[in-house]
DNA sequence: GGCAATGTCTACCAATTGGTAGAGAAATTT
DNA sequence: AAATTTCTCTACCAATTGGTAGACATTGCC
């Protein structure tokens, strides 16, 4: 078969590249072994992608719209407090446990050095930008408990994607998270943020 | 000069690979790049280190010495609930901000597919084992808001290296640090923490 | 001063890397 | 049916990779 299939091929591409960089990272993943990972060659991903690196933004931008889809979707609920937190990490969690690759693709690329740093930056910015006023307006409305936005927003992404890793390090390790486990875990999860975040009884009223 | 130096070229070697493994990842650092930025010759490197696998692990060694160190000189004050808590992340915290690259490296080496996951494993798992004993104790002497221990050091593991990370990724980004802003992010984070490990007041005597 | 041990280097090497050039099959257009 | 476009492939290539072999300089010991 020659010059037939169309153009799932960019999609193929686009999915195990997705995994190998969240997987090995943009370093550690060569398109060699990608392109045999798929059954075809090397020079076709080139023909879909000018270069590695147009490839590795490709699947940033790919992954990014997931993401902002699945924010969206939480949002679109029109909750407040607790419970708006409390649809996105649910949403979150989802999105990780039938699409884990992400997570390490975010892994990746939040590191400094990495090539596209930036790129998600400027992608993810308007997601954060949008957290970050959706905390100091519910601070202000007292339901939530008072501080600095931008680094309450902060250990509320690392406790989730933490989380989220760890259920990929298990699997890893060739323990398939079961339903229950991870439920559990999303469970507990919450009921640290809830208990981090429920604001404090107003003080007894002063003089 | 030749045959000089004598072995501190070996503590050298080490700490720039630490530096480099955790800025761009095992694969992503090249020998030769190491030697040039050592000014020596990668021939250099393998006498002392016969592969780039086995300077890889003697990093990780080096760095898990530290951060068990970390640990241990916060856990000899023999504090408890919060306070042993507290003290710990003060620790970690200092280490971050005068030796950031550890935490590079740490965050590399967590890497389910890193090539020496299992090694930090072996190293790691005693710390996490004290800890998590640690947080039992604390939670049955009602000490320390009741939920799963193993769940909960994750939540706070994945706080603290999330904190240390940013902190990094802004110095990337150009802006040093100031001590106050870095003060005030430990205070954040020591806030949150408090925040979701303070027990609950005991519930109104039932009958 | 001779000599072994130590430490760094030059000279290579085979394998792998990302990437180019262009042949050739299938599908589409004319 | 001829021509063109689309897609995948084979054949290369220069650069880089981790690693080997061994020359050569320095040091400390006899």
């Amino acid at each position: 078969m020659r010059g037939v299939a169309g153009s799932d091929t960019r999609r193929r591409i686009l999915d195990t590249a997705l995994t190998a960089f969240g997987r090995d990272g943009y370093a550690g993943t060569s398109l060699d072994g990608l392109a045999a990972e798929l059954g075809i060659r090397k020079q076709t991903i080139l023909y879909w992608f000018p270069s590695k690196l147009d490839l590795f933004e490709a699947v940033v931008d790919d992954a990014a719209v997931d993401l902002a889809d699945a924010f969206d979707e939480a949002a679109a609920g029109g909750l407040a407090g607790l419970d708006q937190v409390q649809a996105i990490v649910d949403r979150v969690f989802r999105l990780a446990v039938h699409r884990p690759q992400v997570l390490g693709l975010v892994r990746e690329v939040t590191r400094p050095e990495s090539p596209t740093a930036s790129r998600l930056g400027t992608r993810i910015r308007p997601l954060y930008d949008r957290a970050r006023d959706f905390l100091t307006r519910e601070m202000e409305a007292g339901r939530i408990r008072r501080s600095d936005p931008a680094m309450l927003l902060l250990s509320l992404y690392s406790a989730v994607v933490g989380m989220v890793t760890e259920l990929e390090v298990q699997r890893t390790v060739g323990f398939e998270p079961t339903l229950r486990s991870t439920v559990m875990r999303r469970r507990e999860l919450m009921r640290f943020l809830r208990a981090a975040l429920t604001p404090e009884p107003p003080p007894p009223a002063g003089p």
